[in-house]
DNA sequence: TTTTTCATTTATAATTAATATAAATTATAT
DNA sequence: ATATAATTTATATTAATTATAAATGAAAAA
């Protein structure tokens, strides 16, 4: 199993304590987390850290393509350790955001409508499997 | 053909004269603008306007579904008059976002992996047309 | 080992989109 | 006309993000 130091060192990337942490929280933490959950969550651990940090690694990181940023939330953004391509819903009750993997018919086509695509994000929102069923419990 | 009036009392808002402008805007340019960008634009012939009238009209509009957000851009809204669904392309270039006029197999559906859809947005972002074009004829 | 250099991290300040609050204005109903 | 309520406006506040510069730490050179 690769580790985190070597993950960044193959994507080029020098891999420091922070950069280390900042990996590891994303990938074993698929919560699509914002800044300020990634600082809080680690800062427990490594108290010198700082926010500005964060957004550093998290460009970085970016940068060679080991995080996706998304845009699903309409007052922050959100990141992901970058797997395979997937698409979003989020939850517009309890906030989460869930990783849906439907077969996305564009993932190969280069253009659309002549514009050439690099990126694609599919973003799906509503009431999540759990809140639907806590309402029931409700009632 | 109906009036913007009408559009407005048939969805059982007060029919302004600012909401009226807003919602003339959005229909008669279609490049899904910011905030800023429909304020500027509409204080040259309402100098009146106030920016918190754009945001709280706009957010009018879109509770009774005469308009929708989109979250396509990573540092701020931009909005557009609500017609039949479609997804959107941004140039990262140029920065203009494009309808794309593709089926969505998901449109219909009422749930995903079990989360209830009431929402869907897709996003491609890349180069757009005619920034490839302008690229051509700079060789 | 010591010094130098450079990247990284950190602290702080600045920016800006968006929201909150309250006063002013306008329209509507009495 | 007057009172009431909705809307607009001005202003202040919040909070995410970016910019700047100082402090730290690690690698390279002497």
């Amino acid at each position: 199993m690769e580790t985190y130091k070597e993950i960044l060192k193959d994507s080029g990337i020098k891999p420091t304590f922070q950069r280390i942490k900042i990996l590891e929280f994303l990938d074993k933490n698929p919560i699509h987390p914002t800044v300020d959950m990634i600082y809080m969550a680690l800062f427990k651990k490594v108290p010198t850290l700082s926010k500005t940090t964060v957004y550093n690694t998290l460009d970085v990181l970016r940068q060679h393509a080991l995080v996706n940023v998304l845009t699903i939330s309409e007052s922050e953004l959100r990141y992901e350790y970058a797997r395979k391509p997937h698409h979003h819903f989020m939850c517009k009750k309890c906030g989460s955001i869930f990783d849906v993997d439907v077969g996305c018919i564009y993932q190969d086509s280069m253009s659309i409508e002549d514009h050439k695509i690099e990126e694609i994000q599919g973003y799906f929102k509503g009431i999540c499997k759990n809140c639907l069923n806590n309402n029931l419990q409700e009632n």
